[in-house]
DNA sequence: TGAACATTGTTGAATGTTAAACAATTCCCG
DNA sequence: CGGGAATTGTTTAACATTCAACAATGTTCA
């Protein structure tokens, strides 16, 4: 005899909007890099993260949490992608067990010819339809639910592959992740 | 030479966060479905929107808006959840071309034995975690982008399943939704 | 040291999803 | 009415994803 406390309206509104507002944006977003570039959405997202990552690269299980696919996706991802030539992957140095995945000159290049086009989707379909007032609630909200569940990945930047090939860290160490993407790129 | 508005930090943050948390999400709540009863989130989506409909039938065209999904899948889906006597598919009686998606007594029932459970996880997973004082902004950001993407669904309410069985309608003309779902029913 | 255990990543088979082509029906309008 | 166009839903085959099992390496600690 368990009580169980159903959603309010305000709670069930908000749960099938998100669940709506998730399905339809990455639909959108994966079917114009499909067309326009004949590229997945997830695959786009491997060659960003790497991009960012130090020296372009990054242990397949970072990789994995960064994006928040399973282990054995990345896995078959990798091996497209390395069949294209966009990504490499090589013995990690310092793990015997470990494997470090890099992109490649031709998988930065591709990036940076599809980025342009991506952020617009990007913006045309969920930044720039959200209220001024209302983006940083609901960034609050989203690393709220992030910061609770375990195992989630840390926010990244993303922004003009072009300009992030300096291998400068995003991550812990170095916070002025500012620099790396002005607004000034904006050109 | 064009000039791409490149995301800025904020922006990038809640693009990125967004991401993160739709994968998550869906994936724990999937899995907590699957483990406990051997259904997906997407087979249960189906039933649970059938559950609130009118004579607990939708077409397969409203259904397929309705879950944001392609209606090729929702075509598979159904074949499966049809076999497994949750579900069945009549031809509509005012469109010859059209098939009616209807809920059957085993599909109701059990549905009422999972949500319990189900929104439970909803709650541990995503309700919950959200901050109070922003539940409505998120909410308006949501709307907001459903709003401006052409083809996105209502809003539906979710809750306990077996309080829906009267066929009251839901959408459109009467907007009384409220009366569906007090939160007297938390018992 | 070495034996149990933990971690890392890959593999293969089962399953689910997708886009494109299709058949059936309805709609639009001359 | 009747013919072209649009809508509805299914099907097929290609493709992607998932889980569980696995091999390989690292870690722990007696």
């Amino acid at each position: 005899m368990e009580s169980v406390r159903w959603l309010n309206d305000e709670e069930t509104d908000l749960w099938i909007s998100f669940l709506a507002v998730s399905q339809m944006v990455e639909r959108l977003v994966d079917q114009q890099l499909r067309r326009d570039f004949n590229i997945s959405h997830s695959d786009y997202e491997i060659l960003a993260r790497l991009s960012q990552a130090p020296g372009r690269w990054l242990r397949m299980g970072e990789l994995a949490n960064t994006i928040v696919a399973p282990k054995s996706r990345l896995s078959h991802q990798m091996e497209r992608l390395e069949k294209s030539g966009w990504v490499e992957r090589k013995n990690c140095p310092t793990d015997g067990r470990g494997v470090v995945a890099e992109l490649t000159e031709a998988g930065l290049d591709l990036l940076i010819g599809i980025a342009p086009a991506h952020v617009t989707t990007v913006r045309e379909n969920f930044i720039d339809l959200i209220p001024q007032e209302q983006l940083e609630p609901t960034l609050q909200a989203l690393k709220a639910v992030l910061k609770s569940i375990p195992g989630a990945p840390q926010s990244l930047v993303e922004c003009d592959p072009a300009e992030v090939t300096t291998g400068t860290p995003t991550c812990e160490t170095d916070t002025t992740s500012n620099e790396e993407c002005p607004e000034s790129w904006a050109k």
